[in-house]
DNA sequence: GTGGTCTAGACCACC
DNA sequence: GTGGTCTAGACCACA
């Protein structure tokens, strides 16, 4: 996997973990990657990966089973849904909506542009 | 000044110097406050203040002259509107976009949501 | 059976072994629970037992004959007991006393929460 | 600093932590030592330092300014009180009484117990 | 100066 | 096999 330089690592697996946990490939009860696994696989240490972890079971949306492994927490997926619109809606597009208003840019142009990159993420994915 | 944890907080104070400008309560040829006075206004390091007006000289926003103090370029607004946009459409725009689709928020829902923001904002205002 | 999150598993089941033989529901020279039936009763991995089963062997409370499962054995209510004892004078008193110095709660206390508990737990065993 | 074997150091070092919290060693609102100092103190890895504060910052009892080190939180001596207390009368206690009762000791020779124990301390801290 | 991230690798208890 | 602790040490952003 390939990470970008401006979020912790440890934060974009976590990421990925939640992504993964929304589109259902991790079920609610179910048994998501060891450490060890997942971090040969993204070719990070073990520790980073120990600390996505961490950080997902702090937030109550992972648990683990001594011995076992780690779990997706049951109503996860809604914890995830919840945190993730909450921080969009409080501090995201309330921010964007200040910066357009100093840009002069129209709401109206907004869904333009969002069609726009969603054509290029969309190209992207098939390569 | 409170700072938001989200972003470094010589940004924010160069973000505040920004919009001062564009609102014109800092004049394209003025001075704007010394380091140390923004320093304890703002309660922060004055190595803090001394990295924001860094950042904004290196960017051509304010220039320095010895013995007096910082003032503000000439095109200097113009030049902040164009950061702000580059910004706008290369950083955060695409993290919105993202974040629509994991949600399912749909774009054309953007236009109400920045209504709404609107009316609180004009609200606050006449308060 | 539901375990504590602070003591290892194997512990646990290794106590409840002892609370048993105390009792007098496993009699000595009797057999206990094959690791087998006692895993699934647990819902716990059968090495997880089978360390518990090592551990108290180990201490000379239970021996194995091959073949036919493990026994209690001889004088084991007297070796629990005595280990019971060791663990309460050398390791759990000690801290408990630790922590009342350190929350202020006199020792002459102890006996009036020694009561109370002791009145919980005799309703309880009515109902 | 000398660590016991059986519990995690950053535990040990978190808990060194509440301890001076509790004394007034370390104030409310006051600055504690940096990770660095406090690793070299304790000749411990500066990760392992970095491990007990994020263990206290999750738990409330110290919160961290930006650049300027780690602080103990307002109402932290009190959190730190209820957090043992609650333990001690929720986990420990009842334990304590069980094993007392299955061992036939008197609750009234626990405050004997104490005092034996109270002079060896003092006894340790005059060395 | 502060905290924080990350790696490499050892070693451990537990299931 | 699982997670977890700890070290040594590099390198970074921020105040």
């Amino acid at each position: 996997m390939e990470f970008k330089e401006t979020r912790p690592i440890y934060l974009q697996i976590a990421d990925f973990i939640c992504e993964r946990i929304l589109e259902g490939t991790f079920q609610e009860g179910g048994r998501i990657p060891s450490v060890r696994d997942l971090s040969m696989e993204m070719e990070v240490n073990p520790n980073t990966v120990l600390k996505s972890y961490g950080y997902l079971e702090a937030h109550g949306i992972i648990h683990k089973q001594r011995g076992t492994g780690f779990y997706v927490s049951p109503g996860a997926r809604e914890k995830v849904r919840s945190l993730q619109k909450e921080r969009f809606f409080n501090e995201v597009l309330p921010e964007v909506f200040a910066t357009m208003d100093s840009l002069g840019i129209y709401p109206e142009e907004l869904a333009t542009y969002y069609h726009a990159w969603k054509e290029e993420e969309d190209e992207k994915k098939t390569h």
